[in-house]
RNA sequence: GUCCCGUUCGUCUAGUCAGGCCUAGGACACCAGGUUUUCAUCCUGGUAACAGGGGUUCGAAUCCCCUACGGGAUGCCA
């Protein structure tokens, strides 16, 4: 085994790339990258009535989204192409015709209701329900008369009855069956198109791949293939079959409980890195006591003996969380830049332009209050709004405290008067280039001359005009805070003050102060 | 039904291949406390697991067998 590892990933192009596919193409993709090896995709499009250009764009996309990246395949060329299976029909061809020449491979022309009753005869008898394998030993002149008759049969793999087939698993050590279990499978449909086990067969030998890492629905596809292989005259890869994403409820992941499609959790604001990481631990662990890594981390580990024995189940809290953590880390300028196609319509487009400062600002106040970029839009709404209006949690801070429209009133006065940064649209851009949000007690205070007042600033004033009235400076804050941004919760009171500015701060507070029906 | 695979906290897992370092570690979730103008972040602490039964051994989460449960396959789908 001095051979470079080569490992594909071979979706068949009939829907969204799933969130188990999805893994299958990390794992197979991080054993190649770890060992130094070629990562290529294969297109297996055999299925002609349920395969679509358009499935196979998605896919690659979702791939793309995720950070994996081929070597070989569509969109990228390579040496052991075509890498469509639609296109590869005359290698086919070639090997069919060999293995029937071989006697390792035979015309089969029985109708769909002779293979089912067939089935069904063995299962009454006890046995594995099967093709029965009527047509395996037709004499040259029966045949003929057959394919007169009904036309061209199907191609049928003449398996071996009388042998125990052990596949070494990867993952799961050796695995052995005996083979007279399995059917005399179709290789070649009537119409010429090869079925799954037999192109994947003649594709693997033919691409050089190394290693296969898929899932555990492909265990007794292994044994057959594996068989072929032999037949061929030829090794087959290196397997290992790893057990399926399952859902909450222990079954096979379904939509009902989670989104199946990765581009999915791309349009719900998942930070794909966090996906990334998140399903390499559904089997695979980093180590005892860390569960986030890079990439380049884990490739320096990754192992595909280490891949677990056990199926998983998928927890979006988990991922929520991962999410969130990944969110956390991102700078300034790479979060803005992905947080602003989920914020079309709540931060005004030319924001982005003349005051990148001030979307900084804002964005950055919500970091630690995020797990999805898709909340951006919900938690930003306040600040470019024309009006808000208390929501029911606000509604009942106000209730609370009888006197708040009068203090409100009395504070918008103060600030009025107070060098606040300008509201938007006006250039603020000074201000938010010197203070840095979100403001926090473990930041220093910028130094230098400050071009207005600050978030510290302006709640020390604020706690100066409280105890001036003698209020108790938490009965003004929650009132303040549901004037200016409708809600109870959010960033610091003085960032909200400060990201308004002057005008629209003022102008906010008096609209609550004046409409609430201030008693006489 | 038949064949194949699996089984450590609610969830993902470390430990199993090379039996003692395991009164079983970490993470998410949950609960309690701290910081705080809210929410969140952050910090501290807590609840919580070797499926069951037999062996082997001085000693088993780790090796063997059986049972139970779960998953997969049983397609001219992949």
């Amino acid at each position: 085994m001095t051979a470079r590892p080569r490992l594909r990933f071979a979706p068949s192009p009939t829907g969204p790339l799933h969130l188990g596919g999805a893994r299958t193409a990390l794992y197979n993709w991080a054993a190649a990258r770890a060992m130094g090896g070629t990562f290529l995709l294969r297109i297996e499009d055999t299925d002609q009535a349920r395969s679509s250009e358009q499935s196979l764009r998605i896919i690659l996309e979702a791939l793309r989204w995720l950070g994996i990246d081929w070597d070989e395949g569509p969109e990228r060329g390579g040496d052991h192409g075509p890498y469509l299976q639609t296109e590869r029909l005359d290698i086919y061809r070639r090997y069919a015709d060999r293995l029937v020449a071989a006697g390792h491979a035979y015309e089969c022309f029985a109708t769909a209701e002779e293979v089912e009753e067939g089935r069904q005869r063995l299962q009454a008898a006890g046995e594995r329900p099967m093709y029965d394998r009527r047509h395996r030993d037709l004499s040259d002149a029966e045949r003929d008369a057959l394919r007169r008759e009904r036309g061209p049969g199907s191609l049928r793999f003449r398996m071996p009855l009388d042998q125990v087939q052990v596949l070494p698993d990867l993952s799961k050590g050796d695995v052995s069956i005996n083979l007279a279990e399995l059917d005399d499978w179709v290789m070649v449909r009537p119409d010429g198109m090869p079925t799954y086990n037999f192109a994947c067969v003649v594709d693997d030998l033919e691409m050089g791949i190394t290693h296969v890492v898929r899932g555990e629905e492909h265990l007794m596809n292994g044994f057959k293939q594996a068989v072929l292989f032999e037949r061929l005259g030829a090794e087959p890869p290196r397997y290992a079959h790893i057990p399926l994403i399952l859902g909450a409820g222990g079954k096979k992941l379904s939509k009902r409980e989670a989104s199946v499609d990765v581009l999915e959790y791309r349009d719900k604001g998942y930070l794909p890195e966090a996906v990334f990481n998140y399903i390499t631990l559904l089997g695979w662990s980093f180590s005892g006591d860390r569960d986030v890594f890079t990439k380049a981390e884990m490739l320096e580990r990754f192992r595909i003996e280490d891949i677990g024995t056990k199926g998983s189940r998928f927890d979006d809290a988990k991922l929520r969380w991962m999410s969130g953590d990944y969110l956390r880390r991102l700078s300034a300028d790479e979060l803005v830049e992905r947080v602003r196609p989920f914020v079309h319509g709540v931060v005004p487009d030319a924001a982005f332009e003349t005051q990148p400062g001030l979307v900084r600002n804002a964005v950055r106040c919500y970091q630690e209050r995020a797990e999805l970029l898709a909340e951006f839009a919900e938690k930003l709404g306040w600040l470019f709004a024309d009006r808000v209006e208390p929501d029911d949690d606000a509604r009942k801070k106000l209730a609370k405290s009888p006197d708040a429209p009068r203090w409100l009133a009395d504070y918008a006065a103060l600030l009025e008067t107070s060098a606040l940064p300008p509201s938007w649209p006006d250039d603020r851009t000074a201000a938010d280039a010197f203070f840095e949000l979100p403001s926090s007690a473990d930041r220093p205070a910028p130094a230098g001359t400050a071009p207005c007042l600050g978030p510290r600033e302006l709640e020390a004033r604020c706690r100066a005009f409280a105890e001036e009235r003698g209020i108790p400076f938490g009965q003004l804050v929650h009132p303040v805070r549901a004037a200016l941004t409708g809600t109870t919760k959010g960033p610091g009171l003085f960032d909200v003050v400060f990201l308004l500015g002057r005008r629209v701060a003022v102008e906010r507070l008096r609209a609550l102060a004046g409409g609430s029906a201030q008693p006489a």
